[in-house]
DNA sequence: AAATATTTTGCAAGCGCTTTAACTCAAGGT
DNA sequence: ACCTTGAGTTAAAGCGCTTGCAAAATATTT
């Protein structure tokens, strides 16, 4: 039994047309279903896999999907983005698509990069992740008509394109609400300073909860920094932990930060829960080994991700569909960086 | 300015063919510099840039690397495979190539997708992390003559194609060698039981250091567990820390291993180092996260996996050439994981 | 100035597939 | 018996690029 190498070789095999063996290997309706039964045996016996770039080229879809992987920061060692990769990868994988991971250097235009993918034609879509406010990608796409869906938002309802988001507007006054029946009337946010919609938005969440209260006791130190600034982090942490009225409760923006805030705070002699409570954002691993155990919010993020790429897949088999967006309530992980406010 | 969207858009434009465009652009040494700079300018100017497909099927040749990513375990959320794939990314954007990520379903043959990816034509080649004792994908590989590289090799001196490891045997030598110094002779073995190469090079470099003492007063229990499978760790761990004559200081093949090792340490009330020294490798980010912070060996993953995508593009630019090795000696970060043997 | 060497460019043939439009053939209608 | 119809199939035209070979233009030699 010979190897099948092209599709005519397959063709010839069978004694059927180049054309119709396509069609019949791509489920065409037209082809009988008995000669795609025999096609597809034929296919498999002699082995013949399509050429990737031929069917490319000539269907003008590549079959592939992108994501822009941004190596400022830690790649994919960055807890969230590998968690985040790692579902698109799987849920393009459940629908046959693979993903092309298209590294933004770190000095370079991720404009740039988004602009040769798509005309290149080495994509057929693309998951946008860490959305900014007005975020030119976006903007970029849209003026392209190129598909996309985004993991954030513009605004809070924005329906211009397609988005899944996770509510951390309604998370962070949750979390706010939690705190304040424990007790907790001085509070810290430790945010990032970038415009991503995502921190404005639970920045949002917890300022509308704190304002709702009209309480006069309470007060609210906001600090944010840098985000890739290890130093900037460093002083925001010191503004919350170190200035007179010291909080005794903060919500984080991310775990991550909430981490680095819970070791800088034993640095300093304070423990936690009991002298400050701590709440953060994602639920990423090592919010859970470390002591104590972070109380945040579960963003499920890889079951986001596949989510994404099943809604991008949909996206590029109908462009012309309404959007679809879709908001996640977090749920939040009780575990033990957070308890009742300290006795004056 | 219109924009041009084909070679033969641009070639008209020029006043040239598209064979000479063609060539320009691709810095032939045939082309006169002039031109190619005329070309170059013309090509900027008008945004043009070229369809992948038709390039990977006129060349034969993608402009692709493939990794196949695991979806069985924790995906990317694996701080070794993040900080790889990361590197991987990182290595060949570099040189302007891009990685496909294609995704092993948790119950499908790595094999078969090897092969799929290989026969279609979407990489030009492969890089293969976890390298198994004789690992049926090299030999898959090495049957097609298709280029690959590996991270870890099949044994200690293996020509029959390139690699680049990390000396593991060397490694546990050396933590050996440090920790009998601060007077341990009970020492343990945390390890997996699958045929990976990697933790058989290290557990020999433990044992071959540990033979050559030649002390009867020396004792070592070795134990290892299926790497997925969270009890069956808990159970390695606890053969280790709930046996008779416990050990006072344990080798783990990984970080992973070593935190769980000493969180289960933690909660039986032993304190480390006081109690129990543990040592791990690959100095995953957690390593100096946890407390006390761990002593461990540092792989540099990142470095070598932009190293192996250098490898790897030289391999597919010159098939020919014999194969390269690399091995890389990783360095022990002290920690305070490990200390001086406990009084008995 | 003719002949030869060298540099520069172009022609044309694919690469392996998809897809439009057209064709064949057997069954059903009148 | 003839036309219609629709199901099933195919011929042929690309998709946009690369590349072997040949031709044209220019430089060098005699």
């Amino acid at each position: 039994m010979s190897k099948a190498h092209s599709l005519s070789d397959l063709a010839r095999h069978l004694g059927l047309s180049p054309a119709t063996v396509s069609r019949a290997l791509a489920q065409h309706e037209a082809i009988a279903l008995k000669t795609r039964k025999r096609v597809a045996k034929a296919a498999q016996d002699l082995g013949y896999v399509p050429n990737r770039a031929a069917q490319a080229l000539a269907s003008g879809r590549s079959g592939y999907a992108g994501f822009l992987l941004p190596l400022r920061g830690r790649g994919l060692a960055d807890p969230f983005l590998g968690e985040f990769v790692s579902g698109l990868t799987e849920g393009f994988a459940a629908k046959g698509v693979e993903l092309l991971l298209s590294a933004v250097p770190r000095e370079g235009s991720e404009l740039h990069q988004l602009e040769s993918l798509v005309t290149s034609g080495r994509v057929d879509g693309i998951v946008l992740s860490r959305i900014e406010q007005d975020d030119p990608r976006v903007a970029r796409l849209q003026a392209r008509g190129f598909p996309f869906v985004a993991h954030g938002r513009n605004g809070a309802d924005d329906t211009s394109y397609s988005w899944l988001d996770t509510d951390g507007r309604a998370a962070f006054a949750e979390a706010f609400e939690l705190l304040y029946d424990l007790g907790h009337r001085r509070f810290g946010l430790l945010s990032i300073d970038d415009p991503l919609t995502f921190r404005i938005l639970r920045e949002d969440g917890l300022r509308n909860a704190f304002d709702a209260k009209g309480d006069p006791g309470l007060s609210l130190c906001h600090v944010s920094c840098a985000r890739y600034d290890p130093e900037g982090r460093a002083r925001a942490i010191s503004t919350l932990l170190d200035g007179p009225d010291r909080p005794t409760a903060v919500l984080a923006v991310a775990d991550g930060l909430a981490i680095e805030l819970m070791a800088a705070a034993h640095a300093r002699g304070l423990s936690i829960p009991e002298d400050l409570s701590v709440i953060g954002f994602d639920n990423i691993p090592a919010a859970a080994h470390v002591t104590p155990g972070l109380t945040t919010f579960d963003a499920r993020i890889a079951d986001c991700a596949s989510e994404l790429a099943a809604m991008l897949l949909a996206r590029i088999a109908a462009p012309d569909q309404p959007h679809a967006s879709r908001l996640l309530t977090p749920q939040l992980v009780l575990r033990h960086s957070h308890g009742p406010a300290p006795q004056a």
